[in-house]
This record gives structure tokens, sequence and C-alpha cells, in this order.
DNA sequence: AGCACGCCGACT
DNA sequence: GTCGGCGTGCTC
């Protein structure tokens, strides 16, 4: 016998700590040498007791450590991650810092973290060890006396593999024929794992191409000239709203589906309503599995298995969809690109997008990654406009149906003469109008801000940040400003430093308020709020547009969470009550984010028969990102937004990476937070940038203190200058978390 | 994360 | 004398 050298597992061990987030080597003992996989759950003895573990590499060098220990048990013979998905986990550890398990378990099922696994049951299968034309003739012989036994010869040499499951022969029949076939030797019962099932034949009708807009034919042909090709691309799909984007994913899934390509699509969970998903249901069938967190833990786990054992081809989900298990992922879907929730605010604190890119990547023949939006994000209009992405515009909505017609109110005119009301008179007299032909509206507030900043009602003025460019919040007693990038002060201005006014004030009105106003002027009319404050119980946020679409109130008031993935036929007006909240927040996409509000909201209106009207109350007026929204213009806002970022160095031509530290005692986490700017320092290029330290917007959650850093770098670079900073060593007390593509500041 | 080892205060 | 505090160090 030759000596054959011992196998040696790389073994991850699943503890979430940066000084265990790396290799431990273990022997495979020769009972298991067969069976090991890379990607499969393990337990292993660590330290002094038994934990849960992933196989990410197997050799036969010897790794030459003393007392090395083996791996005690195998939890599935079938891998739970695949080599890609291992190579994807990688990926992320190194853009994200996170450790390598929290990557990993992000590919596994839901529900199933930090568990031993038992995913598969064993199955006996049962398989013909005759040759077909010995089969035949004995079968032949066995026709007249023992029926059923010739039947089960039958239906093995019809099954393909000529193998069957023992349980479904069985009840065919019975267990006593199945036991003389296997006694006689002519079949073989083995004991296997649930494999894969085959993937059935595409039942689809040939596409009709006629009922498509030009616009929906040319994303089509493009889409599958990258899926023909052996390319890895992306396109990205600007389409106004109700330009039938929809329609696109669908023909661009069976497209995939055709060349035997499994496809995911990413929507925000706000938008994963029945109505969504049905609409892909009733195209694709049992072929679709949903990932919806609504669904029950067992639901949600049922479905990742259809998906991992074939059964279902395409996942549908939010974010964390983009981890589903697909064998053949040729197609992901990402709608609505521009939305933050795209990015996970917790560890690991992944872009959903670079994952869904990476992804496919790993495979390298015809691969597909398509992002769509009516308001695409700067990011990815400024790829597309270097030629990295596919551009593909689908400027016009179906049936030629015209946008809606708007008008933006100066509202330091209507202060100007008299009116200190929230309604402009313009609005008023729409509303009116609106209540009076028994039609609908909706009133947004944009979202509250949860730092106040100062605004001058007379001039429309905002003190802003001269180094950062993004707005001062405004804090009292004392009275000043702060930069919460910078954290350079400014003390209070007696008067407007623009117009001399003495109407600087603190903004900000809640939706409470806007209620009491609407109930003045119209005691009538029955009025629906949506808020943080009434959507708190569950499913309130369905109910609550479910009774609007009803018809059961005239006006709907309410912030952001009503302006996306609901369709009001009745609304015939739509009105912001104050664009300037979303447009001096202090974040340095504060005009992307206005232009994107305003570009949904009045998608809002007029989709029914009736044409709708947009009213845009602001004190801002000549703003370009009021004034592009206004015009429906993305492409000037675009330019615009380009330049502006590229003078100050934000997004899309800097990263921007954030190290948040928190602590209890306020000294140590600035100590801490100034140390590490120091570390971070030495890593620096020329023309990069440490902004900060800054108290966060948030400085103090929970009993805690919280400030943070600031890094803009290089995209492929930056998390060099960040593990600067995770090697110094700081006080125990603080905690010190990193996030790569940081958009939230909170 | 766990679980050791390790070196100083008040308890049966 | 010893029971026990949690500081620091290691885990293939």
């Amino acid at each position: 016998v030759l000596n054959q050298p011992h196998l040696y597992a790389g073994v991850i061990v699943d503890i979430r700590i940066s000084q265990v987030d790396r290799m431990f080597f273990y022997l495979v003992p020769e009972s298991l040498r067969h069976e090991v996989k890379i990607g499969q759950q393990v337990v292993v003895p660590f330290g002094k007791r038994n934990v849960n573990g992933y196989i990410v590499e197997l050799q036969e060098e010897d790794p030459d450590l003393e007392g090395i220990k083996s791996i005690h048990k195998i939890c599935d013979t079938n891998p739970l991650f695949t080599l890609q998905d291992i190579l994807v986990a990688k990926w992320m550890k190194e853009r994200y810092l996170c450790p390598l398990v929290t990557a990993m378990q992000c590919f596994q099922p839901p529900g199933t973290v930090r568990k031993s696994l038992h995913l598969e049951k064993k199955v006996k299968m049962l398989q013909l060890i005759l040759d077909p034309q010995q089969a035949i003739a004995l079968g032949e012989q066995l026709k007249a006396r023992a029926p059923r036994q010739y039947e089960g010869i039958n239906r093995l040499l019809d099954a393909p593999g000529y193998s069957l499951l023992m349980s479904g022969l069985v009840k065919e029949i019975g267990y006593g024929s199945v036991k003389a076939l296997i006694e006689k030797n002519w079949v073989l019962a083995t004991q296997t794992t649930q494999r894969r099932i085959p993937q059935e034949g595409l039942k689809t009708s040939e596409a009709d191409i006629s009922s498509l807009t030009s616009a929906q034919i040319e994303a089509l042909s493009q889409a599958e000239k990258v899926l023909d090709s052996s390319e890895v691309k992306s396109i990205l799909l600007h389409g106004v709203t109700g330009s039938g984007k929809t329609e696109v994913y669908l023909r661009v899934i069976e497209a995939a589906l055709k060349r035997g390509l499994d496809a995911i699509v990413l929507v925000p969970e706000i938008s994963l309503t029945p109505q969504t998903v049905g609409r892909f249901q009733k195209r694709f069938g049992p072929q679709i599995a949903v990932l919806h967190s609504r669904l029950s833990q067992g639901e949600r786990f049922d479905e990742w298995m259809r998906l991992k054992n074939g059964q279902a081809r395409i996942a549908i989900g939010a974010r964390s969809a983009v981890f589903a298990p697909l064998a053949d992922l040729g197609l992901i879907i990402i709608d609505e690109e521009h939305e933050d929730s795209y990015k996970q605010d917790e560890t690991p604190r992944y872009q959903a997008k670079e994952v869904a890119w990476q992804r496919l990547v790993q495979n390298n023949k015809g691969r597909l990654l398509m992002l769509g939006s009516a308001t695409p994000s700067l990011e990815s209009y400024y790829q597309a406009r270097r030629g990295n992405l596919i551009y593909i515009s689908m400027p016009e909505r179906v049936e030629k149906r015209p946008m809606p017609a708007n008008v933006i109110v100066d509202m330091r005119q209507e202060l100007l003469e008299g009116n200190r009301s929230i309604f402009s008179r313009q609005l008023l007299a729409k509303l009116t109008e609106v209540v009076n032909n028994q039609e609908q509206a909706i009133l947004f507030l944009n979202r509250r801000g949860f730092a106040q900043f100062l605004l001058c009602r007379s001039c429309g003025y905002i003190p802003r940040c001269p180094s950062c460019g993004v707005s001062y919040t405004y804090h009292q007693r004392p009275e000043y400003f702060l930069c919460h990038y910078c954290d350079r002060h400014q003390s209070m201005y007696a008067h407007c430093p623009e117009c001399n006014s003495r109407f600087l004030r603190p903004f900000g009105m809640g939706t409470q308020k806007v209620e009491e106003e609407v109930a003045r002027y119209f005691p009538n009319v029955k009025v629906l709020r949506m808020d943080k404050d009434t959507t708190t119980a569950k499913n309130s946020h369905q109910k609550i547009l479910q009774a609007f679409s009803n018809k059961e109130a005239d006006i709907l008031i309410g912030t952001q969470m009503v302006a996306k993935g609901h369709d009001f036929p009745g609304v015939t007006l739509v009105g912001v009550l104050c664009a300037d909240t979303a447009l001096h927040f202090p974040d340095y996409r504060a005009s992307e984010k206005t232009f994107q509000l305003l570009t949904q909201v009045s998608g809002r209106a007029g989709r029914g028969n009736i044409p709708g009207f947009v009213v845009i109350q602001t004190y801002s007026p000549s703003h370009y990102a009021i004034q592009a929204a206004g015009r429906y213009d993305y492409s000037s806002f675009a330019q615009r937004e380009l330049n502006y970022r590229q003078r100050t160095k934000y997004p899309p031509f800097v990263e921007i990476a954030r190290i948040l530290i928190t602590g209890e005692e306020e000294k140590v986490v600035i100590n801490t937070a100034n140390q590490l700017a120091i570390s971070c320092q030495k890593g620096l290029k020329s023309d990069w940038q440490i902004i900060g330290p800054a108290p966060c917007p948030l400085s103090k959650l929970k009993n805690r203190f919280r400030w943070h850093i600031l890094i803009k770098g290089d995209k492929h670079d930056i998390n060099r200058v960040l593990s600067l900073g995770m090697e110094t060593d700081f006080d125990m007390s603080v905690s010190v978390l990193y996030d790569v593509g940081a958009t939230s500041l909170l």
C-alpha cells in the first residue's frame, strides 16, 4: 500500500471577531477523506470546545503546525457554499473590511446563521443494474407471473439514468415487489442525498415584439447581445416613470432563461408589494422564488431551498436576495438602482450593486447586470458617460401619456405678500378644485430633518460650511452652527448675511401640523396621514395606502414613504409643501436626493385618465435641482451636479469611507478618533483627504457618544488606508466601525 | 467569542 | 490560608 499523503483543510471558524478571522488548519480524518469538499460546513475543535466552521481550502501539503487537530464532523455532504460564493465573500472581506465569516454567512439560507445545519434529507434511490436489453428480455418473462415487478422494470427503463426515488416506486408497485427486484440483484438500492433537480424546459410563448415601444425593443436587443457574448456587462436602463421598465425586465429574464441562465431581481423592500411580485409570478409561475422579509422564517427557508435545488430559477427580493443560491447565475436586475436601501447599514456593510457585479464576474460567459431607474444615481450615470456601462434611455411613457404639468411656487414671495400659511395661494386654489371635483390629492412633507437648519424666509439663504459645501446644522443653547462633516463652527448670525433680514428661522414642520392646517381650510374633507407615528403597527403601511386607493379619503399627507411603489389612479394633484427640507439636508447628495424625490413624486400624479398637476413650494425656486426637476430634465441636472461633485471632490470622483467611533466617555471617543485620524493620515496619497473627526449628526445615541471621520480616496485603494486604522490599538471602552462607500452619516 | 492563566482583596 | 475579581492571551 502506497503511503498516501494526508489531506488538510483550511477552515474559517464561526466566531465574529477580528482576532480569529483567518484560516485555521485541520487534518481531514481518513474516514472523511472521500466526503470532504470545499464549501462544506463542519464542526471542529477550537480551543477547549467545538465550534462551527466552513472549509475554504483543501491541500495535501502539510501546514507543519504543532498539535494540529482533526475535523470533528461534516454537516452536509453537499457543500453549503460554492467556490464562487467563497471568492465573492473574500472580495467582500477586502472591500468592506468585514470578517470573512460574516460575508460567507450572507450566502446561508435565511434564519440558519450560527447554527449547525443539516439541510439534506437522506433519500433511497433505486438503480437498474442490468443492461437495458437484458432488462427488457427478463421483464417479458415476468409479465405473466409478476406483473408488478414487470411494471417496476418498465418504470426504471423510462426513468432518466434508469434510476428512481425508492419511495415513489414503492408507492406504485408495493414494497414486496421492490424488495424482490433488489434480491434478484437486478436493481441496486443506494442511500443518497437529494440532488439538484434537472431544469425543466421553459414553456414560453415566442416573444411578441409588436406591443413594445421602440425603446423597449432596443433595450431588449442590447440585453440579448450581452447575454450572447462572452463578457460581463452592465446596462443602465434610464426610463421615466411609466415607460415600461418592468416589461423589459420580464423579457430579459425570458431571454436569460432560454439561454440556460438563472436570474435575480432586486427591488427595494418598500416596492416588494403583492402587485410587483404578482406581475413576475404571472409570467414565470413556480419558477419564481420570493425572498421577502414579511414571509415567515420557514417560508423564506423553503423559497431558498427551491432555488438551491433548482426548482426555481428566478429569485426576487430586497437587498439580501443578491446572495440567492443560483447555480447558473447569468442575470441580475436591480430596479430603482439609485435607492440607498441597496447599501446594508450593518456588518457586512455591502452595496448590493457591487456584490451583484462581483457575483457575475466570477463566471465569464455572457452575464448581465441591468440597473433600472427613472433617476439614475450619479455614480451609474457617470459610469455610463464614460462608456463603462451601456446606457439606454426610455424617455417616453407608454401610450405617450404626458408627464404631469407643474408649477414651482416661490414661498419668499408668499411671505412678502403677507401669506404666512404653509399653503401657497396656488396650492390652496388647486386643492379646492380637487376637493370640489371629488378627485384626490397627495401632500408631501419630504423627510423630516433630524437636525435643524436655519433658513432665511425672506431670501431663502441657508448657512453652509465653506469647506465641505453641506449645510450647517443649527444648535441651540448656546446658539451656533456646526458642520457634521469637518467639525467647523460658526457663531450665530443676528441678521441674514445675504439680505440682512431678521427672518432667520429654524426650519421644520410635522405632518401633524399639516393635518391641522388642512382641517382648518377644508373641515369636511377626509384626510389620511402616513408617517413614522402612524405606520409602526404591522401592515399599517399597506392598510393606509389601500384605504386611500379605495378612495376612503380625499387627501393623503405623508413623508417620502408615500412616493414609492404605489399607483393611485384617482390622484390628480400632488403638493410638495417644502422642497427645501431635502435640499438642505446636511449631506453632499442633498441636491441629487431632492431631484429624485421631486421626480418620483410627480410620477404619482395623473396616472389615470385625468392629467395630473404638481405644485412644488420652495424658498429656493431657482436652485438647479428644483428647476431641472420641474422641467423633467435629468441630463442637465446631472451635468450640473457632476460639475459640482468634481469641483468639491465628492463621489463619483472620489470614494468616501467613514470610520465611526462610539463610547460612553466622550473624551475617550474624541481621543480615539484623533488617534485613528493620525494613523490613517500615514496612508494618504497627496490628493486624498481626511475630514474631521467631527461629532455625528446624532452625536449621542443610547448613552454613547458618536464621532466620525470621513476619508476621501480612491475606490481601489481606500481600504488600505482603513487597514492602517484597524491596526492601531485603542481604549477597549470604545467601539470602532468602518464603512466603505458610506452614504448615511447618522 | 469563550475559556484559560494569573496575580491581588476580604471571607469561612 | 483560599475563594474570586476580571485583565490579557490564545485558539489550527
